[in-house]
RNA sequence: GGGCCGCUAGCUCAGUAGGUAGAGCAACGCCCUUUUAAGGCGUGGGUCAUUGGUUCGAAUCCAAUGCGGCUCACCA
C-alpha cells in the first residue's frame, strides 16, 4: 500500500520532469486528468464570423490546434470542431468592408443573409469564413467546422431550445447572480428573427410548455406563434448557447479569451448552465490578445490596422507562423512584428531549430523545451524535417533578391549548395522575404542594380577611379576572397587621388543609386563580376 | 466595484516544475595601411517594482503595497 503510493509520487515526478515543459503538453495532461480516460476527447473553438477573422483570433485556433496534437500524441482519439457562429444578428457594419450603405440596410438580421458584397461568397458571413477555412491548411490546422445558421435554421438545437426554456427560471437566476439589472419576470432564453423582416428586434411573448413560442415583431408591431421544430428564426443568447453546444457536442477543451475567461463572464455562467443540459463545463484557458507591430499604418490586405492570417503569411513561412505562438505562453499578450524584428524572429527560428539539431550545445532543460517548439511549429507534426533548412539570414536573402531583380527562382539558383530536401523551404522564405521588401521594409534596406541606368555624373579622377575598380573586378574578383579583393578597392581609390569615403560613395551611387550600401568587398563578390563590370564599363 | 495580466540591462523582451541573472538592439572597443555596417569579434551595464514571509537557497512560491494595462458587470 504505502509502497504503491510512493510509486505513484515518483510517476508523477518523473511524469512532471519529462516532456511537459510546454504549456500544450501540460494542458492535455490536465484534460486527461479532469474529464478521465475517454474514448474520444471533443476540443472545440468558433467566432462570430461578423467581420474579418483577424491573427488575435486566430490564437484561440491554433491554441486549440496544439493542445489537439498534444492529445493525439499521448494516443487519444480528439475531434476539433470550430463553430461558425454565422446565425448571429449583423450589428454594425465594419470599416473594411465594400459598399457600406448597402450593408447598413441589412442591420439587425443574421450575418447569414447579408450579402457578400465583395461579391466572392454566397453572403457575408460565408466570405468571411471562407478565407479562414483556405488559410488554416496552409499552417497545418483542419478542425471540422460546424454551422450554427444551417443548424439553427433546420431544427437540429429544437431540443436545446425548449430545454433552455424549461430551465428558464433556473437559468435567469444564474445570469442574475452577475448582472446589474436583473432580467425580467418575463423574459425568456430565446431570441427570434422576424419572419415577416427577419431582423430581430422581437420580444418573446410565450411559450406553450412545448415546441411552440410566441413573439412580437416590433416594427411591424404584430405577433406570430412559431413552432421551433421547423421554423428557422429561433435562436439561443450567447450564454445560453455556449453551454447548449457544449453539452450538445460534449466538449472537453475550450479555451476563451480574457473577455470570457473573467469572474462573472460568460465561462462562469456557462458552467453553471450547462449542467442544466446535461453536460458539465470544459477545461478552459485564457488567451490573451495579439497586438500588431510596424505595419507603418499600411493596409492591410483586409483593410485598416487589420491583420489576418493571409497578411502574416505573407512575410512569415508557415512554420515561423506556427512557431510565433507555439514559443509564448497563450496568457500573455504579444506582438506581430511587420517591421526589422522579422529578421530577429527568423534567427530566432533557425537558432531554434540548430538546437533541435544538436547543432549548438545548450543546457538539457533548454533543449528539451526547444526541441518541443520545434516540433510543435512544423506544419505537420507527424513529418518533422530531417535535416536543419538552409538556414540563410533573412538580411541575406533579401540582398540576394535585390541583386537578382526580385526573382525568387534566380535568386535561389544562385545558391549552389542548396540541398534537394532545403529547397522548398529556402524558396518559401525567400517569397516572404520578398513581401517583405515590397511592403513593409524600411527605405534605407531597398535598393536595386543600376544595370539600365544612365551613368551618374562624375570628375575624370572618379572616372577613372571606377574603370580601373572595374578591371579589377574583371582580373581579380573571381580568385581572391572578400578580404583580399578588398584591397584593390583601396587601391583604385588611392590611385586616383580620392579619399576612401568618397570612393565608396560614388561606388555605391554608380552600382545601386545610394549614398551608402551592403559592405562592399563583400556586396561585389555577391553580386558577380558580370554585372559590376557591365555597370561599371558604362564609365 | 470584481477578476486577470504586467513591472527583469538605456530600449524591446526571454527566463516562472526554486539552484551562479539571458538575448537582440543601443553604447563602447577592436577588426592584417583601409568604410560610413546592413559584417565579424569582444566589453561594460541589472538591489529582477517595493515590503515582508516560506526555504539551506526565491526573478521564480505565498501575503500585502505601489504603478501600468486589459476585462466583466450591456450584447456577443
Amino acid at each position: 500500500m504505502q509502497e504503491n503510493c510512493l510509486f505513484e509520487i515518483m510517476n508523477l515526478m518523473s511524469e512532471n520532469k519529462n516532456n511537459l515543459s510546454h504549456w500544450a503538453d501540460q494542458m492535455a495532461e490536465r484534460i486527461i486528468r479532469e474529464k478521465g480516460d475517454k474514448e474520444l476527447y471533443t476540443c472545440a473553438s468558433g467566432i462570430t464570423p461578423s467581420g474579418t477573422v483577424h491573427i488575435g483570433n486566430f490564437r484561440e485556433i491554433i491554441t486549440v490546434d496544439l493542445v489537439v496534437r498534444a492529445l493525439r500524441e499521448r494516443g487519444k482519439n480528439v475531434r476539433f470542431i470550430y463553430s461558425w457562429d454565422d446565425y448571429d444578428v449583423f450589428r454594425k457594419v465594419p470599416k473594411n468592408m465594400k459598399d457600406p450603405e448597402r450593408l447598413a440596410t441589412y442591420l439587425r438580421k443574421p450575418i447569414t443573409l447579408v450579402p457578400d458584397t465583395s461579391g466572392t461568397a454566397e453572403n457575408y458571413a460565408r466570405a468571411n469564413e471562407v478565407r479562414v477555412e483556405n488559410a488554416l491548411p496552409i499552417v497545418g490546422i483542419h478542425p471540422e467546422y460546424i454551422y450554427q445558421a444551417d443548424r439553427y435554421r433546420r431544427g437540429y438545437y429544437a431540443e436545446g431550445i425548449r430545454r433552455a426554456l424549461e430551465k428558464r427560471d433556473e437559468i435567469r437566476t444564474i445570469l442574475n447572480e452577475w448582472r446589474t439589472e436583473p432580467l425580467a419576470e418575463d423574459w425568456y432564453p430565446v431570441s427570434v428573427f422576424s419572419s415577416f423582416t427577419d431582423k430581430d428586434n422581437t420580444t418573446v411573448t410565450g411559450w406553450d410548455g412545448e415546441w411552440c413560442i410566441t413573439y412580437h415583431d416590433n416594427d411591424l408591431d404584430k405577433s406570430e406563434t412559431i413552432d421551433i421544430r421547423n421554423t428557422p428564426n429561433s435562436k439561443l443568447p450567447w450564454r445560453v448557447d455556449w453551454p447548449m453546444r457544449w453539452a450538445k457536442e460534449g466538449v472537453d477543451f475550450e479555451p476563451g479569451g480574457k473577455d470570457h475567461l473573467t469572474e462573472g463572464g460568460s465561462y462562469d455562467t456557462s458552467k453553471k448552465v450547462v449542467e442544466l443540459f446535461g453536460g458539465t463545463a470544459p477545461v478552459s484557458m485564457r488567451y490573451d490578445f495579439i497586438k500588431l507591430k510596424g505595419m507603418g499604418g499600411k493596409i492591410s490586405s483586409s483593410g485598416g490596422e487589420v491583420a489576418d492570417l493571409y497578411d502574416v503569411l505573407e512575410i512569415y513561412t508557415p512554420e515561423i507562423v506556427r512557431y510565433l505562438f507555439v514559443g509564448t505562453r497563450p496568457n500573455s499578450e504579444f506582438a506581430i512584428s511587420f517591421d526589422l524584428d522579422v529578421l530577429k524572429i527568423y534567427e530566432d527560428y533557425d537558432n531554434c531549430e540548430r538546437i533541435y539539431f544538436g547543432l549548438i550545445d545548450v543546457k538539457e532543460q533548454r533543449k528539451e523545451k526547444e526541441k518541443r517548439i520545434y516540433e510543435l511549429s512544423q506544419v505537420d507534426g507527424s513529418r518533422i524535417p530531417s535535416e536543419p533548412g538552409y538556414q540563410a539570414p533573412f538580411r541575406h536573402l533579401c540582398n540576394l533578391l535585390q541583386i537578382h531583380e526580385m526573382d525568387v527562382d534566380k535568386a535561389l539558383s544562385s545558391l549552389d549548395d542548396v540541398t534537394e530536401g532545403q529547397k522548398d523551404r529556402l524558396k518559401a522564405r525567400l517569397t516572404c522575404a520578398r513581401n517583405w521588401l515590397e511592403k513593409y521594409a524600411p527605405e534605407e534596406f531597398k535598393w536595386s542594380l543600376s544595370m539600365d541606368k544612365e551613368p551618374i555624373d562624375v570628375s575624370d579622377s572618379e572616372r577613372k577611379a571606377l574603370r580601373d575598380l572595374s578591371s579589377y573586378v574583371a582580373e581579380y574578383l573571381d580568385q581572391m576572397d572578400e578580404k583580399g579583393f578588398s584591397t584593390y578597392i583601396y587601391k583604385a581609390a588611392a590611385d586616383n587621388g580620392l579619399e576612401n569615403a568618397d570612393f565608396f560613395s560614388i561606388t555605391y551611387r554608380a552600382l545601386i543609386g545610394k549614398e551608402k550600401g551592403p559592405k562592399l568587398a563583400g556586396f561585389i563578390k555577391t553580386v558577380g563580376a558580370e554585372k559590376i563590370t557591365s555597370i561599371l564599363s558604362k564609365y
